[in-house]
DNA sequence: GCACATAGTGAGTGTGCATCACGATATGCC
DNA sequence: GGCATATCGTGATGCACACTCACTATGTGC
């Protein structure tokens, strides 16, 4: 039966899920960062400074989240709050030096997990594996699954 | 470069661990549950009636965490507290009928899932996606990475 | 210029997880 | 037999995260 076979193939993906979550929440907490933050900070570099308001749609979370984990990072020194040029209203959140060269090493060690997962694998494998995980993120995503925050029209 | 490619890969795995965790927390709110109560309650699936104790052990967390687990768990219906029969200090979790319906139904919609990622996809493609997916397993667990809590020598 | 929308925050709630302190019970050892 | 010690579960407390609701300060459109 395929549903044995595919069933196996489950429990692998979902042990995958929980094996990098792990990895990903334990290597985090060294730096004296948590998952959401984090994510916050992974967003800030590829926009550059922003408002908390574009922070919280960019993350899909309450403004209000936002201004916790804001708190947080400049409590630590990674962020820092600059009042917005021509909105009063508004905050500018953008990276101190620190937080700057802490994402830099985080890109680096991403560079790195992918080495671990997939160096030196033979060409034709990695392929494969690489078509087959389009595939199966394809699926989810027909589904409705997305990645982004889910916006809704009005 | 092959690095690009494998940065490529892995951002497929990563959004693939993101979907799921997604999904899974989506699906389990509507049966009233959160993760880590049915991840209790998976485990008891596989022990059948434990105390709090082995529960704690066998989720990797602290045994006042199982107390809050099991509070909630009862509080909704999903399991029963009974007395130990030779260790008064200790508890027996167990199932209550709602609580092994859920989880039946549980195991029957995981079946689903898997048809959802796997289901009519050729033969061959499916095996070099279940191969590879283990391999990264392996390469994840060479690295310290366990799915078990650790446990460590005294 | 006033109604209404928007940015951010305080207050309060719920969930998950942790540690520390503690009472109740079990057990090992003299 | 009895006391030291280990173990089971829980109260209290704290942190991270996310939410809603209410509110202030500010921007914008008609």
């Amino acid at each position: 039966m395929a549903e044995q076979r595919h069933y196996a193939a489950l429990d692998r993906v979902l042990e995958l899920v929980v094996l990098i979550n792990k990895d990903m929440t334990e290597s985090l907490a060294k730096d004296g960062l948590t998952p959401s933050r984090t994510t916050l900070l992974w967003l800030l570099r590829s926009t550059g400074p922003s408002t908390q308001r574009a922070l919280a749609d960019g993350l899909g979370v309450s403004a209000r989240t936002v201004t916790g984990l804001v708190d947080g990072l400049e409590a630590t020194g990674f962020v820092v709050r600059q009042p917005h040029p021509t909105d009063r209203r508004a905050l500018l959140v953008s990276f101190t030096e620190h937080g700057a060269a802490v994402v830099a090493e985080m890109e680096r060690q991403h560079g790195e997990f992918a080495d671990l997962l997939f160096g030196g694998m033979p060409e034709d494998r990695f392929e494969s594996l690489y078509a087959g995980l389009g595939e199966i993120v394809d699926r989810l995503r027909s589904v409705g699954l997305t990645f982004t925050p889910t916006e809704e029209p009005s």
